[in-house]
DNA sequence: GATTCAGTCAAACGATTGTTTGAAACATAC
DNA sequence: GTATGTTTCAAACAATCGTTTGACTGAATC
């Protein structure tokens, strides 16, 4: 295998998913065939087949590939606040910037996916296939229990709908943040901003979900009183 | 044929678009087939063909029917806060409602899309398909050009940059938060929250992008002193 | 050397894709 | 009535889809 010539840089099963990663990010699942897929990873079109079983196999794959490192990486970085609090509720703008470091640990390291990495993040949220739909909740449900919990002990004053309703919009942004400069250009026509380092998002995105979470709450018990300015 | 024995309720391009709406909403655009839509629409297959030309151009069409009834009503919602205030320039606040007011209207409007047109705007999110990735811009460009020179006069202090990533990152979360219980779902395996109603959701969700919008500058931009980046 | 077995390969499988065709059905005008 | 133009319909089109097959390769085991 080695030594002389390098045969091959890695094993087949990875170049399918490499390839495969880029593809399902850049076109989604149904637009990505498995002739463009094997023909990128240059490998046989039935590899796919006998390595993966199937394409919906690969396409779940590809996935727990990354979202498994990324969930154990945001859970550890949240035990290791909670554990230097003793106790005591953190704050919100910890709390998101222990997800945020994960996420960027991950993005600039290209052995766990680098750059398409948050990309695929984004993904998760509009796939709707069935395989998807159904393994991911698996992924999400320990990392958002969590960070659920942690930021209702920092936001005791919120109640819970309203406070899900939020980190459901805080996710939101942060996913789709890191989609590419595509959601961008799809506002404006030449956008000033450079969307391609993902610190530098985050360095906006921070201070925006922690204003979102903390703001004052609307409902505070019986009448929603709705005024407009 | 069905019930009172009407004969045909709509013709068929509109039965088409209203199938294909739901099914392009539901599955996206790869996953939706030329049957399924007819089959759907209870129209000949060759229909599609003859009244739209294409698969693509009925898709360009499906979004082509919500949007401009949308990007007028937003339009017109701000200009007559622009009037109202004389030159002086608005609250982030009313802003958002004036948006959020003009989609909640269409919404609540079967004739214009009701409750399938909000899901509608997520998916102009998440579709790479081209013909409506150079679609859109279009669609969008006065829209948000206009609030975005809005927001900017009622944030002076918020340098440009800073202030398009928070709409990027505002929208982001508006676009989506309509998109379906499904995202809560994603996350939360039995959410207490029922997604329901778009009014409910912009209750909380206007307070929450306004809340971001006007947090502290990151980047302190109003000043003669320029720091790079 | 014979056997075994994971892996690769070209070729083909049936099914489904978007689109086209030409005839039939329809409405309206002469 | 005939003529004209529009819309619908069943059938077929070539192309592509995901998957399967069976022969073949190369190295390890006996």
């Amino acid at each position: 295998m080695n030594g002389t010539g390098e045969i091959r840089q890695t094993d087949t099963a990875t170049r399918i998913l490499d390839a495969a990663e880029v593809l399902f990010v850049e076109h989604g699942f149904e637009a990505t065939s498995m002739r463009m897929i094997t023909q990128r990873a240059e490998v046989n079109l039935a590899a796919v087949n006998y390595h993966f079983g199937s394409k919906d196999a690969l396409f779940q794959g590809v996935f727990t590939r990354r979202l498994t490192p990324l969930t154990q990486l945001a859970v550890q970085s949240l035990d290791k606040l909670e554990q230097a609090a003793k106790g005591a509720p953190l704050l919100v703008d910890a709390i998101m910037h222990a997800f945020m470091d994960a996420a960027l640990d991950i993005a600039y390291d290209p052995k766990r996916g680098g750059v398409i990495f948050v990309r695929l993040l984004s993904r998760t949220f509009v796939e709707t296939h069935p395989v998807l739909r159904e393994s991911l909740p698996r992924h999400y449900e320990e990392l958002v229990g969590r960070y659920a919990s942690a930021t209702a002990r920092a936001l005791p004053h919120i109640d819970q709908i309203e406070l899900q309703w939020r980190l459901n919009f805080a996710f939101s942004a942060i996913f789709n943040a890191f989609a590419g400069n595509n959601i961008l250009r799809l506002f404006v026509s030449d956008p000033v901003v450079n969307a391609r380092d993902p610190r530098l998002i985050a360095t906006y995105l921070v201070p925006f979900v922690v204003a979102g979470l903390t703001a004052p709450a609307v409902k505070m018990g019986a009448s929603p009183d709705v005024n407009r300015a």
